[in-house]
RNA sequence: GCGGCUGUGGUCUAGACUGGUUAGGACCCAAGCUUCCCAAGCUUGUGGCCCGGGUUCAAAUCCCGGCAGCCGCACCA
């Protein structure tokens, strides 16, 4: 089995994540988390909340519905940019994007066009099938977006988000009065988008219903920037892996000698970074950002670098993060649209603020950590940090005789109050050992012979598989220190020699 | 969405070409025995031919359709 099947096969039959609806055959583009996968999610969720929303005392959650109406997503371009215009060969079936055809011929961009004028310079120019040479058929529109009838006639038309992104900005004017008109504002949220891919691939990687966590910051340039560049000035040593569009490979580099991106970008990106180091416990190797060419990147976004893991799973990098700087596309579009005010006053007149998008797949996000954390050598076991793991802690009788089951249980019982702990008496205790390794359970406690004797027990790293031994009583005070790395598990051993 | 390949207990697979005993194995899982630290051993047990239709006396096996997965193309503002 190739490594991304022996993950795979771990994630069901331990409970981590497999496709939807499986017992029905599965649908394409839509993936369950179980028990463990579940747990993993949420942690990940809070310690990214953790880390993002206290960079600033004025960054904030918020939690909004799944559903846009019509007009949303009209006025952030979604209900024109996010459709295709699809023309289908009448003899061989295959099907092309009509805009696409029309530049390869023309040379000229062919985006705006609607259907029909589609059609129409498909017809003026000639152009049949590129694979076959066949005629095609009538344009007709693809959207990407789920597109919804809302109350009982039908008539109110709305979509399933295709971003979380709107959620926030139209939420905008009401938390920069809400927060008193702090600026700059930056506004999380946590959620489900949508998007009816044509076919989904790759896992979690592009599903149909998937979750993002982003960050949206508003902040106005000419007069914010200062704010930015004092916090990027303390982090302008940190190095950064960057792959720019002119180079073939990823450079090492630190922040302050990136000379062509503004100081809020910079900041950003090696908080990112270090979130990723930090907080995801990756290698500095693992991890990189890709700027995005003219051709890739959408036409609102002015500087676009995505986060990328070299994932084995996936045979190389790939996007798990963004990180945008949108300008003031996004609310000038919503003004427009909604006619609101969403200008705010200065001390130069009102201004339209600019957002600068922290952007997360959390689905990817989470895959990643499987990824990366899967070791499958002579010993298998997943590699999650221990704030993340679902299983903190497993206790186990060393047998299943003479009492230390009993004992195990109570040590379990106090333990789980403080921890995400488990506990397991069947099989052999190097089962449970391997058992607990293949699902990533961080540290193993045994109860044994000398647990009845002076009320000791080991704890064993699932790193190293080495063991210390500890008093019961300072079990928990022990675990909590390891746990917030207060003190490491090779201190704790060389105390023990 | 197009083309190719594939689909057997929870996982991995044998059987299919050449239709015919009770669909075999390994691992996992559960219960028990055993066991003083890294998947030991023994006993017992649960559980399966992706779905639907057709051919046939008889279908896991052949045929058609659907669904899903993988690969290539296309798509991924």
């Amino acid at each position: 089995m190739t490594e991304k099947e022996e993950l795979e096969s771990m994630c069901k039959r331990r409970g981590y994540i497999w496709q939807s609806s499986e017992i029905y055959g599965g649908e394409a583009g839509f993936y369950d988390y179980g028990h463990l996968g579940s747990q993993l999610l949420d942690n990940w969720k809070r310690e990214w909340k953790n880390y993002f929303l206290s960079l600033d005392d004025n960054y904030h959650l918020i939690q909004t519905p799944n559903i846009h109406p019509y007009r949303v997503l009209d006025a952030s371009g979604h209900v024109d940019h996010f459709s295709d215009v699809m023309v289908r060969c009448e003899q061989c079936g295959s099907s092309f994007r009509g805009d696409h055809l029309i530049e390869e011929e023309t040379g000229e961009s062919a985006e705006w066009m609607d259907k029909e004028e589609i059609g129409g310079k498909i017809k003026e120019l000639g152009l049949s099938c590129p694979d076959c040479g066949g005629p095609f058929s009538d344009p007709e529109d693809f959207n990407m977006m789920f597109g919804l009838d809302l109350g009982p006639t039908g008539e109110k038309k709305g979509f399933l988000r295709p971003e979380t992104a709107q959620s926030v900005y139209i939420n905008f004017r009401r938390e920069f009065r809400a927060l008193r008109k702090k600026m700059p504002l930056g506004l999380a949220t946590i959620g489900s988008a949508f998007r009816n891919e044509i076919s989904p691939r790759q896992g979690v990687f592009r599903m149909r219903e998937f979750r993002q966590a982003e960050m949206q910051i508003f902040f106005v340039p000419e007069i914010h920037e200062e704010i930015f560049e004092e916090r990027y000035e303390m982090i302008k040593d940190t190095k950064v892996k960057v792959k720019r569009v002119d180079q073939d490979e990823a450079v090492e580099i630190k922040l302050g000698e990136i000379e062509d991106l503004p100081p809020f970008y910079l900041y950003h990106l090696g908080k990112m970074y270090e979130f990723y180091t930090k907080v995801m416990g990756l290698s500095f190797e693992e991890v990189r950002f890709r700027e995005l060419s003219e051709d890739e990147k959408a036409f609102y976004n002015k500087i676009h670098f995505d986060l990328e893991i070299d994932l084995d799973t996936l045979g190389g990098w790939e996007e798990i993060s963004g990180l945008h700087y949108r300008s003031d596309y996004d609310l000038k579009q919503h003004q427009e649209e909604s006619n609101t005010k969403l200008s705010i006053p200065t001390e130069e007149g009102r201004k339209i603020p600019h957002v600068i998008e922290l952007s997360f797949g959390v689905d990817r996000n989470v895959w990643a950590l499987l990824d990366r954390g899967f070791k499958n050598g002579d010993r298998t076991w997943l590699d999650l940090p221990v704030k993340l793991t679902p299983r903190q802690v497993a206790v186990f009788p060393l047998v299943r005789k003479d009492g230390l089951p009993e004992k195990s249980r109570d040590i379990y019982e106090s333990l789980n109050r403080d921890f995400r702990a488990h506990w397991e008496k069947s099989g052999s205790i190097g089962k449970r050992y391997a058992r607990n390794d293949e699902v990533g359970t961080r540290y193993c406690v045994t109860v044994d012979y000398d647990t009845m004797e002076d009320d000791s027990v080991t704890i064993r790293d699932i790193e190293t598989t080495e063991q210390i031994r500890v008093p019961v009583n300072d079990l928990t005070m022990i675990l909590r220190r390891l746990i917030e790395r207060e003190k490491s598990f090779e201190q704790y051993m060389e105390e023990q020699d």
